[in-house]
DNA sequence: AAGACGGGGCC
DNA sequence: GGCCCAGTCTT
């Protein structure tokens, strides 16, 4: 019982809300709109209809989840920095950073007023830069504002949330009806109703959204997203779905047809490039702080990881006196698969836009995972 | 509608 | 090496 059941206020903005929804009316509406026009009912004495479907995923998602720690809050902003971080990234490479992040930034008031850098840092690894970007914007317009956005629409308009995160803030925090719609949905979705069109495209989302939300049930939209994304991370696998185990699949049409290794329908797919970077490891004794330093750059403007700083490569110190090749590495970076070799170097002095950084400084900034792979004996103790 | 944007884990 | 992941924003 983690979630106190939504107050009869959150019922009425929810049917205010309803205008925006694009579904269609539904036997689940139907029901909420009778017990909001009704007298409130407390204690669940008169339950709200909710769809087989919806009754097998909660029972299922309540008697037994993951013990994630953005499930052991209702403070909105804990889950909306766990939303951000979860974007496109899975939940065993979110949890060392959701603690860590809380803890530097416990609040929307001190992510607010904490530097670029240290937010970055703090985010670095992880990837999707523009996502902590845009996550420190809106902390800033959330403080200036003094309160936090408590409806969808607000809520969407934040930077950096789209329409899933939006919904799935409303729906955790806040108790709204909006149903999400993630990978994991649009998979369990495509095979519960046996639905073979492209999930890359508009017209098949929209239609799997609306299967979504059309089981949605409205006094627990919260569990019910979470219990969806929850069957598709641990049941309804990408390539091996245990249909044995799960709570769906008498109802499920991809199963009675034997078809749900052939879901979802996925056509584009961007071709991968070969990639060769030479990365300097350019370093000097400073006799000032007695100390090791390296030459770096940082990236500026809107390019790709702005605020990054990076080794600098070849062809950017045509003056430079190679020396040994340190390391070679793999890395891949969406489609671009790098094959990077790390050599050493020495300049004369640091070249125009270069900085000579201490070496202690190094774990303190945001580096790429490239640069801390070609560093990494660097920044080792 | 198509591209860009990180990184890691799995086969 | 390809695929997938609690997606969003910009052309």
């Amino acid at each position: 019982m983690e979630a106190p059941a939504p107050t009869n206020a959150n019922r009425q903005r929810s049917l205010a809300e309803k205008s925006i929804q694009p579904d269609v009316a539904t036997a689940a509406d139907v029901a909420t709109a009778a017990n909001v026009a009704g007298p409130a009912c407390g204690g669940g004495l008169f339950a709200p209809h909710v769809s087989p479907i919806g009754r097998a995923l909660l029972g299922w998602y309540r008697s037994g989840n993951r013990d994630l720690p953005w499930r052991r809050t209702r403070d909105p902003y804990a889950i909306w920095v766990s939303e951000i971080m979860l974007q496109q990234t899975r939940v065993e490479a979110v949890l060392p950073y959701y603690q860590r992040f809380l803890e530097r930034f416990p609040t929307v008031e001190a992510l607010a007023a904490a530097p670029e850098q240290d937010v970055l840092s703090a985010w670095s690894g992880l990837g999707y830069y523009s996502r902590v970007r845009n996550l420190h914007r809106a902390a800033r317009q959330v403080a200036e504002a003094g309160r936090f956005p408590r409806t969808y629409d607000e809520i969407l308009a934040l930077p950096g949330v789209g329409e899933y995160t939006a919904a799935a803030i409303a729906s955790i925090a806040f108790g709204l009806p909006h149903a999400v719609l993630d990978g994991n949905v649009l998979r369990v979705m495509a095979r519960l109703h046996a639905d073979f069109g492209d999930i890359g495209a508009q017209a098949t989302r929209k239609r799997l959204r609306d299967q979504a939300q059309r089981d949605l049930p409205h006094q627990d939209a919260g569990d019910y997203n979470q219990a969806l994304m929850e069957l598709g991370a641990t049941v309804c696998l990408p390539r091996d779905p245990r249909c044995l185990l799960c709570p769906l699949s008498e109802s499920c049409r991809a199963r009675a047809e034997g078809l749900q290794h052939q879901l979802p329908t996925k056509l584009r797919r961007a071709p991968m490039v070969a990639v060769e970077t030479t990365l300097l490891v350019v370093t000097r004794h400073c006799a000032e702080i007695s100390a090791k330093e390296v030459l770096l750059w940082q990236r500026h403007g809107s390019h790709r990881m702005s605020g990054f700083w990076d080794l600098p490569e070849a062809h950017m110190l045509p003056g430079a006196a190679l020396g040994a090749t340190l390391r070679t590495f793999r890395h891949s970076i969406m489609n671009h698969a790098h094959r990077c070799q790390v050599m050493a170097a020495q300049v004369e002095e640091a070249p125009p836009g270069f900085r000579w950084i201490p070496r202690s400084q190094l774990p303190h900034l945001p580096l790429s995972t490239m640069t801390r792979k070609a560093l990494r004996d660097l920044l080792g103790a």
